[in-house]
DNA sequence: CTGATATTGAGATGCAGTATCAATATAAGA
DNA sequence: TCTTATATTGATACTGCATCTCAATATCAG
């Protein structure tokens, strides 16, 4: 537990503005900008997709300030970090959300989420067996989803 | 199954000599110098290590060619990447050896490997349910190992 | 040995992320 | 509301890692 503070609301803007209290952050325009489009972002986008969308509402706003918010809201427990298996990765709102993995389509970036309380189970025991602490895990799965397969399959009869 | 050779030999460099000429590569000293450094390096070495060692050794070998090589290794099955979970990451010896996930220490990057039969299955399944067809997949555990956990607590304690 | 060609290294370039710092926005107090 | 201390900001320079370019070189088949 690295910060302490009572939640008041389920309403994630809310929490996010308490948290910001509680460190004595101010509740800029821009970090609010970044909550909300996470917020409603469908898909996991990189943080350059974040600053050049933003940039079109609001040119006011700054590369290195996405990039901060970023940080915050990660270390927060408000986003998480998803890695597209070439280098690239994308955010993903996660406050108030429960732990889960990923399986990643390598053609289309998809991510399908998954949990197994039998593997988080079993990693925790491998972990006690080595004396190992874990502090976070990463599963991801990387292949293809069902239509994605489906196109290769086309593609590859020709 | 993307390249198709018979294995003549279970001495890696063979195989490997023998890889570059199914491919029609040629067998360049460079090429040897990464493989042998990977083969005999005891810890997760980054590309930059095993650039500035081999520099060190020969002058005549240039960053790309460490790159190009890294790749080419990778992506014949005889070395994967790790992740250091901060955004680094080493490369270790493959070939021959069986499949493993890792523990990876976040004070000294010491590297456990583990594998859990079970953890691979469910995997599997948990695929075939989403319809989704594994290309690969990476299951790390950060957290601290025992030395370090030990040398935190001791630590913190003052 | 010779020649065709794959490979190379140096250096330029690309790209994601970070550091710097003067200008600005925020929020608490008057 | 106005004032003021200070956290935050954006522009820009910079870093580190990786890739691209291309003329020079090494490899290997014949």
């Amino acid at each position: 537990m690295q910060y302490q503070y009572k939640i008041v609301s389920s309403d994630p803007k809310l929490v996010f503005l308490q948290l910001l209290e509680t460190k004595g952050l101010k509740a800029t325009k821009q970090r609010q900008l970044v909550l909300d489009y996470l917020l409603n972002s469908k898909k996991h986008a990189s943080p350059e997709d974040i600053y050049r969308d933003l940039c079109k509402k609001d040119r006011s706003i700054g590369r290195a300030t996405v990039f901060r918010t970023l940080h915050l809201l990660e270390e927060s427990g408000f986003a998480e970090k998803i890695s597209f298996g070439d280098g690239r990765h994308g955010y993903e709102f996660k406050f108030g959300r429960p732990h889960h993995d990923h399986m990643i389509c390598v053609e289309c970036n998809t991510v399908i989420e998954f949990i197994n309380d039998t593997i988080e189970r079993i990693q925790h025991k491998l972990a006690q067996t080595h004396k190992f602490s874990p502090l976070w895990h990463r599963h991801e799965i990387f292949g293809r989803c069902h239509e994605c397969s489906l196109k290769k399959d086309l593609g590859t009869k020709s």
